[in-house]
DNA sequence: TAGGCCATCTGGTCCT
DNA sequence: AGGACCAGATGGCCTA
C-alpha cells in the first residue's frame, strides 16, 4: 500500500511524508499534542501510540505541571493564600472581595513578609475596576467555557455513537474520537475493509464499561458477545488494540434472529452477521433496533466504515455548525459513478465481499462531506476509482 | 452516601 | 492593561 499511500498524498496534495511515524515515547502535554494532532492530519495515523491518553499521558502531563509548579513555588504560595482569602471573604463578589488584597498588607500577621515590589494601595477606584475585571473575565471563561463544549458536541455528533438523551462524557468523547480517527487512518492506510469487531474493538480501547457497551449498542453489536468471541479465539490473536482486516464469523446480538441463525456454514455466517452489523450500521433498513428506548435512530455517522461519514444537523443550524461545516460536497449518483470505486474499496471489489451489497448502503448523495479539504476528495475519489 | 461529571469562579501565566 | 488559556477549588446534580 506504499505506493497507494504516495498517491493518496498526491491527491490530496498533502506534503510527501504522510502518516510519519511519531516517534514514540515523547509524551507532550494533552493540549499541545491534540492541538498538533488536529491540525496536522500526517500524524493521525500513529495516534494510537498515545493510546491510554485518558491514564498514562494524564499522570505525565501532571507530572510535568508538577515540575513546572515546584519551578514556581512561590506563585502557588501565593495561590493558595489568595485562595484562604477568597473562601473567607465568602462567594460574594461585590463584597469588596478586593480589598482583601488591600489589606493583605496589614493581616499578614505570622506570614513572613513577601518581597518584591510593594503592592500599591488600592483606591476605591481600583477596587472597582478590579472588580469589574474580574466580573469581565469570568463571563469570558464562561463564554470560553460554552464554545468548548459546543465543539465537544459537536465531536459527539460525528463520531461513531450518538444519542441526545445518553450523552458521552467529555473525556469518553475524547477518547471515542481518537479512536475513530486511529480507525479511519488505518482504513485508509491498509486501503482494507476491517473486520468488525477488531474495528469495534479499536473504537472501544480505552473507554470506561458504560461507554463500551454504549458504543456496542450503537453499532448493533452486543459488547459481551464480541468481547467473549475474542477471548475465544485462538486466545489474543484478536487482542486489545489489534486490528486485524480480515474477517472471521462471528455473532453479534441479531444472529438469533431466524435468517441469522450460527451455522457450520462460516460464509453464510459471516455473510448474514455482516448483513446484520453492516446493515444496522449504515442507518438502515428499517432494522428494528433503532426504536431501541436506549438509543436514538442512529444519527450518528453510522460505522462510516466506508471512510466518510454524513453529519447530523438536527435543529437550527447554530452559527457555528455553518462555520465548522461549511464545506460540503455531494456525491453523484450516476450510475459507475466514481462513489462506487469508493465504495468497493472498502467492501470489497466484488461488491459482495463479506455480504456487503452496494444497496445496503446509503446513496452517496445522500451522504455530506464535510471537510475542509473537500475540493480534494474527487481526486481522493480518483484514487479510490484507479 | 460515595463517586462521577459538570459548571462556575478564581488567580496565575503568557502574550499582544 | 487586557485577553486567552489553564488548572485548582467548590458546590450541585445524578446514579449505583
Amino acid at each position: 500500500m506504499g505506493a497507494g499511500i504516495t498517491a493518496l498524498a498526491d491527491a490530496l496534495k498533502l506534503e510527501p511524508a504522510f502518516f510519519p511515524p511519531i516517534p514514540s515515547g515523547d509524551i507532550e502535554p494533552r493540549t499541545t499534542m491534540l492541538t498538533r494532532l488536529f491540525s496536522d492530519p500526517s500524524l493521525l495515523p500513529d495516534v494510537q501510540k498515545y493510546s491510554g491518553w485518558g491514564e498514562d499521558s494524564d499522570s505525565d502531563d501532571n507530572k510535568l505541571k508538577d515540575d513546572d509548579r515546584d519551578a514556581q513555588d512561590d506563585g502557588s504560595e501565593l495561590r493558595d493564600d489568595s485562595r484562604t482569602q477568597s473562601e473567607h471573604a465568602g462567594e460574594d463578589d461585590d463584597d469588596d472581595g478586593a480589598e482583601e488584597e488591600d489589606d493583605g498588607d496589614e493581616t499578614e500577621g505570622d506570614r513572613p513578609k513577601k518581597r518584591g515590589p510593594k503592592k500599591r494601595k488600592m483606591t476605591q477606584a481600583r477596587i472597582e475596576r478590579s472588580k469589574v475585571r474580574r466580573i469581565k473575565a469570568n463571563a469570558r471563561e464562561r463564554t470560553r467555557m460554552h464554545d468548548l463544549n459546543s465543539a465537544l458536541d459537536n465531536l459527539r455528533k460525528v463520531v461513531p455513537c450518538y444519542s441526545k438523551t445518553q450523552k458521552l462524557s467529555k473525556i469518553e468523547t475524547l477518547r471515542l474520537a481518537k479512536n475513530y480517527i486511529w480507525a479511519l487512518s488505518e482504513i485508509l492506510r491498509s486501503g482494507k475493509r476491517p473486520d468488525l469487531v477488531s474495528y469495534v474493538q479499536t473504537l472501544c480501547k480505552g473507554l470506561s464499561q458504560p461507554t463500551t457497551n454504549l458504543v456496542a449498542g450503537c453499532l448493533q453489536l452486543n459488547s459481551r458477545n464480541f468481547l467473549t468471541e475474542q477471548q475465544c479465539q485462538d486466545g489474543g490473536r484478536y487482542g486489545a488494540g489489534s486490528f486485524s482486516m480480515h474477517s472471521y464469523p462471528y455473532q453479534c446480538a441479531r444472529l438469533s434472529s431466524p435468517h441469522c441463525q450460527p451455522s457450520s456454514n462460516s460464509h453464510a455466517l459471516r455473510t448474514q452477521g455482516y448483513c446484520s452489523a453492516y446493515d444496522s450500521l449504515y442507518g438502515g433498513s428499517g432494522s428494528p433496533e433503532y426504536n431501541s428506548p436506549e438509543y436514538e435512530p442512529p444519527v450518528s455517522p453510522p460505522l462510516c466504515i466506508n471512510g466518510n461519514f454524513s453529519l447530523k444537523h438536527q435543529g437550527p443550524a447554530s452559527p457555528e455548525n455553518e462555520k465548522g461545516y461549511h464545506y460540503s460536497m455531494h456525491y453523484s449518483s450516476l450510475p459507475g459513478s466514481r462513489s462506487t470505486a469508493a465504495h468497493n474499496l472498502v467492501f470489497g471489489s466484488s461488491g459482495t465481499r463479506g455480504g456487503i451489497h452496494s444497496e445496503n448502503v446509503l446513496p452517496y448523495h445522500d451522504m455530506h462531506l464535510h471537510h475542509e479539504r473537500a475540493p480534494a476528495y474527487d481526486e481522493l475519489n480518483a484514487f479510490f476509482h484507479s
